[in-house]
DNA sequence: CGAAAATCTATACTTTGGTATATAATTATA
DNA sequence: TATAATTATATACCAAAGTATAGATTTTCG
């Protein structure tokens, strides 16, 4: 049983591949929701086989959060993960100690194939990420969710109005329709109960 | 392994208790819709050990449904379940040849206990149920929802609009907003949203 | 048959949801 | 520091949701 901490901001993210590393059977999951907190994670009880950094996360500065997270526990393995990033993004981040770079654009079962693979003491490459420099698309799950939004979501999933999600954040009503509106087209749908059972049907809140 | 067939009419009632018999773990629980289907089922392959038939379903005609099931299995143990009949109904259910009464207001570990008592052999009667003959309340679970409600539901269920859930019923606006105005006093909630992630949360769709 | 429940429709109304556009302050980061 | 993304707000508008009441039809069942 390998231990596995993921660290990034997005809920959605981060809990869908919890979530489905967990079903595995035979991980381990941590999470954690920026870099303090996930090297907390590393100082505490556990230890961790496998540390997979979002590229894009608070407390990264690019990939100076990557060189301390490598110097500061060189035991554990450490992957890069980014659904945003270009190839020299991921040759740089491999430059220095990376035992991985997962793009987001992976499907479930190569995402545990790759994480099996990083385990077992290898490097995972994939080579032909981003043929151009430049290339960046929106990459499959889930376009990014910012932090309101994620909130504006987790209060949808217990069928709130927009007038109460404005009161509990406390902002105005106008907000949340925004937050709403802006939810509905990253998660490709149409109405806020669409919204809701999508987001328990992948297990976020 | 014991096997048991509930007949109700209701699927929020119906697969609410099958799931939770399922879970229970030494069970084995098929489900129908009204007597003639659930008849049809006891004539086919398994061999079923307990029927438990609502009173209130298309083709019970009051306790005759009762009679003809018991009559034509006299092998398999047989018991009513009702959420509104009163005392009467109980005590001549059990002069037929009932194995037990159960009011849909028993407690799940309660409704668990009574089945197991009846497998045991014994009978399951609660002596205290309806005091008085025509004292009828609107017991624990669900009000009654009617099939064409529940057809609403289900497509609540899938996010869909009133007018949308209308052309599919073929039916006015106007007659789905009712179903749906009905359903949220039945269910408890107060919109659309939360409707539907109960019916999700209870497994019903 | 006759009473009760379920189903359907109509009209009318208020509230909420959802879209659009524009503006601005804040924060992150190259 | 300049640029981009996030967050927030205002105004305005239309569509959809939800409530209420009343009437009509059909089905169910004693």
């Amino acid at each position: 049983m390998k231990n596995i901490l993921i660290a990034d901001d997005h809920f959605l993210v981060r809990d869908t591949i919890a979530a489905y590393l967990d079903a595995a059977g035979d991980f381990k999951v941590f999470t954690a929701h920026d870099l303090g907190t996930a090297l907390e994670i590393m100082d505490g009880l556990e230890s961790i086989d496998l540390l997979i950094l979002d590229y894009n996360m608070p407390g990264m500065n690019g990939l100076q959060g990557l060189e301390r997270a490598c110097k500061s526990y060189p035991a554990c393995k450490v992957a890069l993960m980014s659904g945003v990033a270009n190839r020299d993004v991921a040759n740089n981040a491999m430059k220095q100690n990376a035992r991985g770079f997962i793009p987001k654009s992976l499907s479930a079962s190569s995402f545990i194939n790759a994480i099996r693979f990083i385990l077992a003491g290898e490097t995972y490459f994939p080579f032909d990420y981003g043929t151009t420099s430049s290339e960046e698309k929106n990459y499959g799950d889930f376009a990014k969710i910012s932090t309101r939004e994620m909130q504006t979501l987790e209060q949808l999933c217990i069928g709130l109005s927009n007038k109460e999600i404005a009161r509990n954040l406390d902002i105005q009503e106008v907000t949340v329709k925004l937050h709403v509106k802006n939810l509905f087209s990253k998660l490709g749908v149409s109405n806020r109960t669409q919204a809701a059972l999508l987001a328990k049907e992948r297990h976020i809140f």
